[in-house]
RNA sequence: GCGGGCGUGGUGAAAUUGGUAAACACAACGGACUUAAAAUCCGUCGGCCGUAAGGCCUUGCCGGUUCAAGCCCGGCCGUCCGCACCA
């Protein structure tokens, strides 16, 4: 009587074997010998409280690389921990009244306790939570040493401040210039505020993208995009008239269209350009202006929308190759975030120059000619011309190419002293300051004698203080009088601690290297980089370009080896796992669970109303189109959570999870174990000889699903799965035993990967007393993998009329002349003349005929 | 506006990167087993013509290169994502 397999009974079983044993342990450079190191890395979750399907697919793919580097032998390090800090836990805090820390401790706890169901390889005795004061005391001991090293700064900055919560928002935090939570208008606030300085970087991050092979291009130019090198001159525009106070040298601008400085008909200045503001004192106009520009949302619709306005200051100055003065405005679409916050504007050959200079009249000069149009006619109308063309109205770069004119105009105003080439990025240096409390405080104290004041090593961790509420808006640090006294460790005087805490990007940024090893160099060097990084595009720039970021400084300052320059040599960047969307006909969301299939409309299974089916979105709780992985774990068991979410999609696109495709990867496991149930018991030791079908297709098989796991093709690894199931099934009456036990051997050994409750289940039934996790990689014989005979296209001009069969190594003029004889072709060739045969061997023929 | 991806059956998708398009799975349909259902198993399943053998067409659209194009090139259309007043 067939059985079936039960994995409510087996996976407790050997996920109990498996931590008897410890091993997913990691083992030591020394331990692991000649062992190459495999460092399997998937994006720490932050722990919300609950596991979702995301995370399911997500652990679930990296467990399949990690499984099988560790069967091909490798050392593998896959740990787990939790980003811990952030905001969630003190909206709990401020809901419910529940301390951040004990809420985060919580959901860890209940988070570990479903990560354990999944059954994944990990090594959890490196386990840590970035709010663990002895992950952030060390990130402290980074934090100063950067510092020293000359990474941090502090500098006035602007923000987005919500007057009702007290606090600073993120751009993503501020909704139709709204703070999120409170709903008050975002003021804009100068704040002194803690900075990394990442722009240091920025050509080493720039260039060390062209190493990253292993990562998609996509997430690559992303990252260019984001440093957004340009390449330009920065010159200095002198005075026509009288100059202001402190701006005797004139004004410097950044230009990457030196080209076109005979086209120049204004400067223009950002409304926070310095000589702005000097400009602004006793300028009610100008400061009604500064106001107006303000008024504008830092939205992207807002900017899109919004109008160029502007303000002549009186001022003038000199063009530097004519006879003539430049007036100089004050622009709202100027930034002074971007070079040096003024530019020259040349309205024929820039959109945004050429609607400024229609609105306020200013002269439009072409200098670039289209190749199609006269010099004695062309003009622009609307739209600026920014397409190739010959310099003209130029003087001395007139008839020049673009590109050699910027060059001769760079070289002359080299000569002449007003400027030189350089290299601009649109990356900033990266603000960390959070008015927070739940975050790694800034090891710093304010003294008033000695200034801003870094803390010694030895009064580290800072700890967060205990004694907090968060009843009030506010950062709870900030009214925390007895955590903010200290003594300055330089005067020893009264000082108060620096209450900003780190973005939580920073705790993000370096735990790879944490996971590796606590402490011991020799151990973190061994480990990085991270061979294989798995994770959400969401992270495409931040989180990976801070990691990128922190390894070089880390190198800088001797806590990794300075050799390793990135952290995460492969990267792979998995798509959401999605659902249909379901609403009642009050239009409320419905969750799946709650909507009944059966008959021949969805409806409410409570209510019976009937249930309008929406368009397949991200699983989300707004939308409540979430399926809870631990009632699928209980349903079906976590092999079947796991191998649905890798089946049916390619690992780098969105899945669609559906109850069908869930029940057909429980079918599957159900075919599965029915070949090794139909083997008899025991089954023999003998070993598989010879070159039966079943031995080639499971050599085959075991070859197609290695270059498949080694190219990340996970959903066709398991199609090969499926295949090679249905061929052990049909199989089972005519190919010899021992052929047989061969094919589940083998196949036990690639189920590992994706179902490895079910693998170890199958593994002993095949009568082995070790486990499965224990048991290396297949080998395929080369012989098996090639066949004697081979059966070929053949093809008359191009459409395929026939085949034949030959052996592998057949001469192709054997072929072309057996081609040449077949029946079907012959019907095709008869009576014309034959032009051209091709014959590749092992794959087509080709005859050409008139 | 700039940058990048994608477009293949009713559906999710394969196609060793130029060599038999649609593997594998889902859904659907037919059949077997069953008193019945579930489960399981067997079969059909891109379109058109044909009783059949077979033929013609088919990878968003148009064109090109090639003995051969889903794949390469040029031009469109659609769609998704990222960045965005970056000088």
């Amino acid at each position: 009587m067939a059985s079936r397999y039960d994995p409510q009974a087996a996976e407790p079983k050997w996920r109990a074997a498996w931590e008897k044993d410890e091993v997913y342990r990691a083992k030591s450079p020394d331990e692991a010998g000649d062992a190459p190191k495999a460092y399997v890395l998937e994006m720490f979750p932050y722990p919300s409280g609950r596991l979702h399907m995301g995370h399911v697919r997500n652990y679930a793919m990296g467990d399949v690389v990690a499984r099988y580097k560790r069967a091909k032998g490798f050392n593998v390090l896959h740990p787990m921990g939790w980003d811990a800090f952030g905001m969630p836990a003190e909206n709990a805090a401020m809901k419910m009244g529940v301390h951040p820390g004990e809420w985060t401790y919580k959901n860890i706890a209940d988070m570990r306790a479903q990560f354990m169901k999944l059954g994944l390889s990990l090594d959890w005795s490196r386990e840590f939570a970035t709010c663990d004061p002895e992950y952030y005391g060390q990130q402290q001991e980074i934090f100063l040493k950067l510092y020293e090293a000359g990474l941090v700064y502090r500098k006035a900055s602007k923000v987005n401040w919500d007057p009702v919560d007290q606090t600073v928002l993120a751009n993503e935090q501020v909704i139709d210039g709204k703070g999120w939570r409170s709903g008050a208008t975002v003021e804009q606030r100068e704040l002194t505020q803690w900075f990394l300085k990442i722009t240091d970087y920025a050509e080493d991050l720039l260039e060390g993208l062209e190493t990253l092979e292993r990562w998609p291009d996509k997430v690559r130019t992303m990252q260019a995009n984001w440093i957004g090198r340009s390449e330009g001159l920065q010159m200095r525009f002198e005075w026509a008239g009288e100059a202001p106070s402190g701006h005797n040298g004139g004004i410097e601008i950044f230009t990457t269209r030196p080209d076109t400085l005979f086209g120049a008909s204004f400067i223009a200045l950002s409304p926070d350009h310095p000589l702005t503001l000097q400009l602004a004192e006793g300028n009610t106009a100008l400061q009604d202006f500064r106001a107006e520009c303000a008024k504008v949302g830092t939205s992207e619709e807002a900017i899109e929308k919004a109008e160029k306005i502007g303000l002549d200051t009186g001022l003038t100055v000199k063009h530097p190759f004519e006879d003539r003065a430049l007036p100089v405005w004050v622009a709202n679409f100027v930034l002074m975030g971007y070079g040096t916050g003024a530019i020259f504007a040349c309205p024929g050959h820039d959109q945004r120059d050429l609607d400024f200079a229609r609105k306020y009249d200013l002269p439009v000069i072409p200098v670039v000619l289209p190749s199609d149009e006269d010099p004695h006619t062309y003009e622009i109308g609307k739209e600026a011309f920014t397409g190739p063309g010959q310099i003209f109205n130029s003087g001395f770069l007139d008839g020049k190419s673009i590109e050699d004119a910027k060059a001769a105009a760079m070289d002359r105003i080299e000569e002449i002293g007003l400027g030189e080439r350089t290299v601009n990025y649109r990356l900033r240096d990266w603000g960390v300051s959070r008015q927070r409390y739940w975050g790694c405080p800034i090891p710093f104290v304010h003294c008033d004698k000695c200034g801003v004041v870094p803390l010694p090593t030895s009064e580290l961790p800072v700890r967060l203080p205990e004694d907090v509420s968060f009843d009030i808006p506010g950062n709870p640090l900030e009214r925390n009088e007895a955590w903010k006294s200290c003594t300055c460790p330089k005067c020893g005087g009264d000082a108060t601690r620096e209450t900003d805490t780190l973005d939580t990007f920073v705790d993000s940024s370096w735990y790879y290297a944490r996971f590796a090893s606590e402490a011991n160099l020799e151990e973190r060097n061994y480990w990085l980089p991270v061979d294989q990084y798995i994770g959400g595009v969401e992270h495409a720039v931040l989180h990976l370009l801070y990691a990128r970021f922190i390894t070089r400084a880390l190198g800088k300052i001797g806590l990794v080896d300075a050799s390793i320059r990135e952290p995460f040599a492969g990267q792979f960047t998995q798509g959401m796992v999605t659902h249909e969307t379901y609403k009642d006909s009050g239009g409320n969301w419905v969750s799946p669970a709650e909507v009944e299939f059966g008959g021949d409309a969805p409806v409410h299974a409570e209510t019976g109303s009937l249930i309008t089916v929406g368009p397949v979105e991200k699983m989300s709780k707004s939308k409540r189109n979430t399926v809870d992985p631990d009632t699928m774990i209980a349903q079906y068991g976590a092999d079947v959570a796991r191998m649905f979410t890798l089946s049916d999609s390619p690992p780098e696109r969105d899945v669609e999870w559906t109850q069908a495709g869930v029940d057909g990867a429980a079918r599957f496991a159900q075919r599965v174990w029915a070949n090794f149930d139909a083997l008899p018991e025991p089954p023999t030791r003998d070993p598989a000889t010879g070159e039966g079908d079943l031995r080639r297709t499971s050599h085959k098989a075991v070859a197609a699903i290695e270059q498949a796991v080694d190219e990340f093709r996970l959903n066709s690894a398991v199609a090969t799965l499926y295949e090679w199931t249905n061929a052990i099934r049909k199989a089972a009456d005519s190919a010899p035993e021992a052929d047989r036990v061969e094919a589940c051997d083998m196949f036990a050994r690639c189920l590992q990967l994706f179902m490895p409750h079910l693998a170890e289940e199958c593994w002993a039934r095949l009568g082995h007393d070790t486990l499965i996790v224990h048991a290396p990689w297949p080998m395929p014989e080369d012989a098996l993998l090639k066949d004697d005979l081979v059966t070929l296209p053949v093809q008359v001009n191009g459409k395929r009329r026939s085949e034949v069969q030959v052996p592998a190594d057949a001469a192709p003029a054997d072929v072309e002349a057996l081609a040449l004889s077949d029946a079907a072709v012959l019907a095709h060739t008869d009576g014309k003349a034959i032009k051209k045969v091709i014959v590749v061997p092992g794959r087509i023929v080709n005859i050409v005929v008139a």
